[in-house]
DNA sequence: GATGATCTATGGTCTGACAATTGACATCAT
DNA sequence: ATGATGTCAATTGTCAGACCATAGATCATC
């Protein structure tokens, strides 16, 4: 007879634990605020050195599943991952694959205008508060304060997402919102004229999200960012001339 | 003169150390591919302790930002996040904020029009070839096997993100299906008639992307996800009248 | 009752040691 | 020559033990 055998891996025992409190987690066997064993009450039961339990521990925290505190009464404690992490996530990815400003654009083209409809369906007064708020300090800060008016922008974006009750979506926007930030920066992209058309495109799906009215903000969205992607297009075409 | 001190927090020496080493990635300094430092090199130069480097090491590991082999010539490499890193992170999350199937499927709507579009302008023949194949495959599965199916199914969106050329919308919907997958498998949804839908819209956006015409593709999958939306709805409701 | 000192269980850190791994290199048999 | 085998050395993996730092509770004091 003759076995085949694969290639044989033998995991760290770090990751082992960590997968394993991982799965106890996401049973249910720790809900979310329980606190997870002492170190030293797992170094006993699991029977690995100490070291070895708080790298497990360490993945965990970096996976977001749980926060430690030092002191008496302190430990580890089953949380939920953040937003923020989340997007460092998603920034440590597009950062490593060099994802390009096109790309990010093509992303928000796909999610702002389901993101727009959702928060037109599903927004209640708090939201269409805070998007109000913002879209005042956005309207001050595009006369003059560039970086005021970018900083804005993103935080609008990040509201509107917020606003569609959609955790995915409003992580996933809140991401791209937060890389474009920084493109922008370099990239030195927010003439007056872009601004202007800025502002206007924002007020306008507020008024459809206002209404409630989820088509229009959709289309509006929509319409929106194909005029915000030509310019763009053609302001790096016009970067890269003058690059020459 | 009154001191304003807002809350001092003590940062863990390997949180330091992890921060330090991803800027210095990020930055260039150690570009995709090298190697860090040894353990014992970074203890020599920073003055930690052997176990805080380490920490440090593997938060940068569940970054996906360095990968670590034991052995001569081993030690801490630097490399991309892939696709999977990212998409466990984005299930953490989904998982944690208990994200429904509604949402996803929200999300997909988003995401795939956009796709399909980018798929329609971007494709090569690789990208093409590699989608007949999985059509043809689900098209087998989709007679009597649903497991089959349900996989082929995950791994044709997949697919079509991949023709897209966009890593970022690549991975958010590879991350999607993965957890769609999951879903479906507990939400028993796929009946035949549900089967025969998915095969049609797929061929039909396929024919599109293969004659390169991106606006064709946008809209059926556009329409295709939203009748696919439509009879989810009907088979929730139904299930939840069954669960009474 | 407020204030401050003290207690103590917990995480944070360092040191030292040894085991396991693994690629390079030397050796040997053919 | 060449292929198999053994040896070596640098590196990560792991453990044990000690001590420090933190922080909430408790107690003593006024």
């Amino acid at each position: 007879m003759l076995d085949r055998l694969g290639a044989i891996s033998v995991p760290k025992s770090s990751d082992v634990l960590a997968g394993r409190l991982q799965q106890q987690i996401l049973s249910g066997l720790y809900p979310h605020g329980s606190a997870l064993p002492t170190e030293r009450d797992l170094v006993s039961t699991t029977g690995l050195g100490r070291g070895s339990v708080r790298e497990a521990l360490r993945i965990l925290e970096s996976q977001g599943l749980v926060r430690t505190r030092a002191g008496r009464y302190g430990g580890s404690v089953v949380s939920k991952p953040t937003d923020a992490l989340l997007a460092s996530h998603i920034s440590l990815f597009a950062k490593g694959h060099d994802v390009s400003l096109r790309a990010l654009v093509e992303a928000r083209q796909a999610l702002e205008p389901m993101v727009a409809a959702l928060a037109a369906r599903h927004r209640n007064e708090e939201d269409l508060a805070s998007l109000k708020r913002i879209s005042m300090r956005l309207d001050a800060a595009a006369i003059d304060d560039v970086p005021r008016f970018l900083l804005e922008n993103a935080n609008w974006h990040s509201a509107l997402a917020a606003a569609s009750h959609n955790d995915l979506l409003r992580a996933f926007t809140a991401s791209i919102s937060g890389l474009m930030l920084e493109a922008s920066g370099i990239a030195n992209f927010a003439s007056p004229e872009v601004r202007a058309l800025v502002t206007h495109a924002h007020r306008r799906i507020l008024q459809a999200i206002e209404a409630q009215d989820a088509d229009t903000a959709r289309q509006r969205a929509e319409r929106d960012l194909q005029a915000y992607a030509k310019l763009l297009e053609a302001a790096v075409r016009a970067a890269g001339r003058k690059g020459r």
